[in-house]
Order: C-alpha cells, then sequence, then structure tokens
DNA sequence: CAAGTGATTAGC
DNA sequence: CTAATCACTTGC
C-alpha cells in the first residue's frame, strides 16, 4: 500500500495562499504512546507570507531563533508557543530561505477521538480541535515537534476529502490587529458550515 | 469581557 | 539587563 503522506512537491509550491486552501480536507496525523493514530480532518488554515506580511513572524525577513524554522524547506513542521500557554502548529512552505507558513486553525476529529477527549478533559466534542491551541493540545503536539519533517513519523499529512471550491470560504485572518497594511487580507480559508470552525 | 501565562523580542 | 508583546482560551 503505496504511503499517503502528501508528498515534499505539495509542500515546496510557491503561492502559500493556495496551499492554505489546498490543505483543507487534508488529514493531520499523529501516533499516540500507544501506537494507534490520532487524526483530524483540516477545516481552517491560514497562510503567513513573510518577509512582505507584516503579521507574519518572518516579516522584514526577521531571523531568529524563533523563526528559523520558518526557512527551512517545504513540509516542515513549525510549531510555536505564544500567550505563556499554548503551541501553534504551522506547515512551512516554498523553498528553504523563503519563510511562509500556514497555520492550521481548525480540525475536524477523524481517529483517537478518545485520546482529544482525555487531554482536554471533559470538553464537549465539538470544542476539542476548534482553535489552534485547542487541536495542539488534543493531537499533544508541543515545540519538540518544531522543525520536523511532515513526512516523517511525529507528525504528518495525508490526502484527505478533495473539497469543491463551493465549499471553501475566506476572510480575514485573526489575532493580527497589528498587522497594518495585511490585517484585511482575505487568506483565511474554512470549510462553510463545518461546526468545527473557531470561533 | 478580561485575566492569565511565560517565551520571545526589541531596546536600552 | 528590563519591559512590552503576543498567529489564544477560559471563566466571569
Amino acid at each position: 500500500m503505496p504511503s499517503r503522506k502528501l508528498p515534499r512537491e505539495f509542500y515546496t509550491r510557491p503561492n502559500v495562499v493556495t496551499i492554505a486552501r489546498d490543505l483543507l480536507g487534508k488529514l493531520l496525523v499523529v501516533p499516540a504512546p500507544d501506537g494507534t493514530r490520532v487524526s483530524g480532518m483540516i477545516v481552517e488554515a491560514e497562510a503567513y507570507r513573510g518577509p512582505a506580511d507584516r503579521a507574519a513572524h518572518s516579516y522584514g525577513g526577521r531571523r531568529t531563533k524563533r523563526t528559523e524554522t520558518m526557512y527551512k524547506i517545504g513540509g516542515t513542521a513549525y510549531v510555536f508557543f505564544v500567550y505563556g500557554m499554548y503551541n501553534q502548529f504551522n506547515v512551512v512552505t516554498n523553498v528553504i530561505d523563503f519563510p511562509h507558513a500556514v497555520l492550521i486553525r481548525a480540525l475536524e476529529p477523524v481517529e483517537g477521538i478518545e485520546w482529544m477527549r482525555e487531554r482536554r478533559h471533559a470538553q464537549p466534542d465539538r470544542n476539542l480541535t476548534n482553535g489552534p491551541g485547542k487541536l495542539c493540545i488534543a493531537l499533544g503536539i508541543d515545540r519538540s515537534f518544531d522543525g520536523t519533517d511532515l513526512r516523517g513519523k511525529q507528525a504528518w499529512i495525508e490526502q484527505g476529502e478533495t473539497l469543491s471550491s463551493r465549499r471553501i470560504a475566506s476572510g480575514p485572518r485573526i489575532g493580527i490587529d497589528y498587522a497594518e497594511d495585511w490585517v484585511d487580507k482575505p487568506w483565511r480559508f474554512w470549510i462553510k458550515g463545518n461546526e468545527f470552525v473557531s470561533k
């Protein structure tokens, strides 16, 4: 049986906005401690197009210990810590030294939902993975995932559902009020009507 | 609606 | 070194 992991060429394409939209319907998979699969379908994602994009961590070509991961080759995981509590899972795109990334904002649980319930302790199912910090808790994603290859064993993305463009909506990104002219770019994509899209 | 939380960053 | 900020979540 061939691997269903997305190939390198999916990630190294030049247009991060296209890749963010294409990631909808794909399956983000992480192994649980017992070796079983924990996974969710991507239902919401945002493109960050540094160095030009004021909202991106790599804006202006900023290169620090944290942002260094964004400069790696497409298909690398970029996981960062924010607000003193939460991790955020991103997919690096483009080729080396073009610091683009897609933030995964929400998933619809598919496999291993018992693991998600345990980690999110007693939240209603619809709140397990409907936000970028929540989905990292549910899947057990922390900074040890930062810089890892999305075609490796730590976390990966598989071909999932193919969506017609009619089912996809777009709008401004969330939580980037500081981004001046870039605030209104419609680079957030989600699956219309999906109940796991973040609030 | 506002607090909480601590790594990260810029600026001395 | 210090202080402000932050690609969020939860509980009031």
